[in-house]
DNA sequence: GCAAGTGTATTGCGCTGCGATACACTTGCA
DNA sequence: TGCAAGTGTATCGCAGCGCAATACACTTGC
């Protein structure tokens, strides 16, 4: 496992050395561990050149991973009826401490580059669904999370104050929901809505994420927020 | 990796003596690796009741196959393009031997159940990606897949018998695409084009998939054959 | 032509994964 | 009510396997 994590850090095919040093060994003891991965299926070597990548045969545990998980088996069809009624991207993500992992995501004609991939994350404490998860945990929870994040911004506008993030919980815990505006993307405005267990716990979000150049935040507010919270209550068990 | 394959035939969380039977070892010594696999994120409990599911760690992983590899880097761009002339969903699939696993799909408004998600497969032997691949093999190689394929039907309309395959592997030949008909889905018409590495050899397919109910199939040709093949040469490297 | 990289193969020690065993708890049938 | 057959958990000791050491073939570039 420390072998495939060392690719956590990679942008390209890696080498038996950068794996070795990645995984914390031996380049000798790597190179065995690559052999027998390679068998299995779960690395290969990049086809021009030097180097190994992850194999395809990891995507065989993605599969079981989304299709055995509760959450995103009750929610597959409510997030499609949503996008239905509502023209833009939507996701679901998982809480996953400091991160927001993205589980399913549909998308509308005009997307970005290659946020069709899934397993993306992005940090809770500036997401719109991180913000709506946090409106549901307790303050000490906030700040834990809040202060063991590493807050480096994204754009301009990226809230990295733990004040000013603290108010915009509060804001979602007031309304039931999180508008984000410009936070991840420049231009980009997001509106998440909490996804609760049966005990309460907040475990995931949805989000509807538009674009400011063809929204303003009340018209956006207006326009998908009644949608979204009835798909999030759908969703939740609590 | 035995313990979080046994998932593969799960449909719903697993026992500890499922996935001891499943991994092909004790009960307790799966319950030693579940333990370590638990403690890294790779396996978690069901919230609800009995039973382990793999764990959202996994995903990590899922994110590195995909964004490393090269086919899907080369790949995404040109079918976000594609797919804004083609208004239908289109797909990437891996040629893995028997099956075709996809790795990137856009979808269209009215998607199917749940469709969306990442390592799904189809077999080789009926799907027009497969043909697509294995009109670019030798007639040994596609008579090698097609007997070791576990040829199930899954509608009416499936072809199971060899000689039906290899003759519509044939067509795929003289044409340079391939066409498919109710095989995987009744009432889905497919085209597939092959994509090639520097070899020649084929690694991958690019599939535009229609509804039957909106197109004869020689429209749907007419309208659709150009672009994907535009599309699959620009990505390929032969 | 040497140095610093690649990836590969083989050998052997010692850590770690596996099996055995025991225990607490729930469920359902006798 | 009590037993049987399931759950999941914890601990211990041996043996098999993972890791380090070593050697080698090949490419790249100074």
């Amino acid at each position: 496992m420390n072998v495939l994590s060392a690719f956590h850090l990679a942008d390209g095919p890696m080498t038996l050395s950068q794996l070795a040093k990645g995984a914390g060994m031996d380049r000798s003891a790597a190179q065995r561990m690559v052999h027998t991965l390679r068998t299995l299926g779960y690395i290969r070597r990049d086809e021009s050149g030097n180097g190994f990548l992850p194999g395809i045969r990891i995507l065989d545990h993605t599969l079981d991973t989304l299709r055995l998980d509760p959450l995103v088996r009750r929610a597959t069809p409510v997030l499609q009826e949503l996008r239905k009624s509502v023209r833009e991207r939507i996701d679901l993500s998982l809480f996953d401490d400091l991160r927001m992992l993205y589980a399913v995501r549909l998308q509308t004609k005009r997307q970005k580059f290659y946020t069709t991939l899934v397993g993306h994350s992005v940090p809770t404490f500036c997401s719109s669904g991180g913000w709506a998860v946090l409106s549901k945990l307790s303050d000490e929870q906030v700040s834990g999370i809040v202060n063991r994040s590493d807050r480096r911004p994204f754009t301009p506008d990226t809230l990295t104050d733990a004040q000013d993030i603290k108010a915009q919980v509060q804001k979602a815990r007031d309304d039931g929901y999180a508008i984000a505006t410009n936070q991840i993307l420049s231009g980009e405005i997001a509106a998440a809505f909490p996804v609760l267990n049966t005990k309460g716990d907040p475990i995931a979000a949805i989000h509807i994420a538009g674009s400011l150049a063809e929204w303003t935040q009340d018209e956006y507010i207006q326009r998908v927020v009644p949608l979204g919270q009835e798909a999030a209550r759908a969703i939740s068990q609590y």
